[in-house]
DNA sequence: CAGTATCCGACCGGATACTG
DNA sequence: CAGTATCCGGTCGGATACTG
């Protein structure tokens, strides 16, 4: 494989899907809650602003990782959900978790870790 | 488990580590290449800068994923190889390729990609 | 050859106010 | 309530030149 095959690799993929500041607590929240309300979700997520919530939610909805069902009216009511693309997610969450408990299993503050994920 | 609890899992130190531009090529290399010296890798990869290149190079050496070998006398040689912690990444890593294989099959061209993978 | 020093642009996330 | 519009600051990555 070489670099330009290299760029199109699944785990690159598979890693720009997750790459977003509060990915991985929103997974959280969805693997565990099945079905969850913007606000609830948000007020779940204590320091994040809204516009940034709403940013993340939007791209892993483009990506296919969650569903997002507007029930219309008024107020606005909408409702997440994992999907089937999402869930299938977690055999390799749980694998770097896995790791993570491992071989890091000191206690890191997240606060102070601030890396892009990103890819070429 | 709550947001504090969350702050500290595992997944989100996982993921701290692999957070770098060039991170996943160069697990690529060092899982391929048994040991392999700085300007190999360099050119190996283009255009990627030499700074940014060491950069990386240093977080993955400060979080135990690789192994950094210097055989002192001029002029410099430097070898970098895969740690054991490292090597052991290779099943999630496995996993997150073989997820992006079977739900993301479309290539994507992650030169468009910008997306950090940061936490809080 | 490996690494450092600068400078810079882009982008991401944070804060706030506003809208339908 | 869900979402948008702005503005801002920090940080990451890119380019280049330089050092031991």
């Amino acid at each position: 494989m070489n670099y330009n095959e290299f760029k199109y690799c699944g785990l690159n993929v598979a890693l720009g899907a997750l790459s977003g500041k509060w990915k991985p607590i929103i997974l959280y929240y969805l693997f565990h809650q099945e079905e969850i309300r913007f606000t609830e979700l948000w007020r779940a997520i204590p320091k994040v602003a809204k516009k940034v919530l709403l940013e993340q939610l939007k791209q892993m909805e483009q990506d296919g990782l969650l569903l997002r069902e507007e029930k219309n009216g008024f107020p606005p009511e909408v409702w997440y959900r994992i999907s089937e693309k999402g869930r299938a997610l977690g055999p390799a969450l749980a694998a770097l978790e896995s790791w993570a408990n491992e071989y890091a299993a000191e206690e890191v503050d997240l606060l102070k870790i601030r890396r892009k994920v990103t890819l070429s």
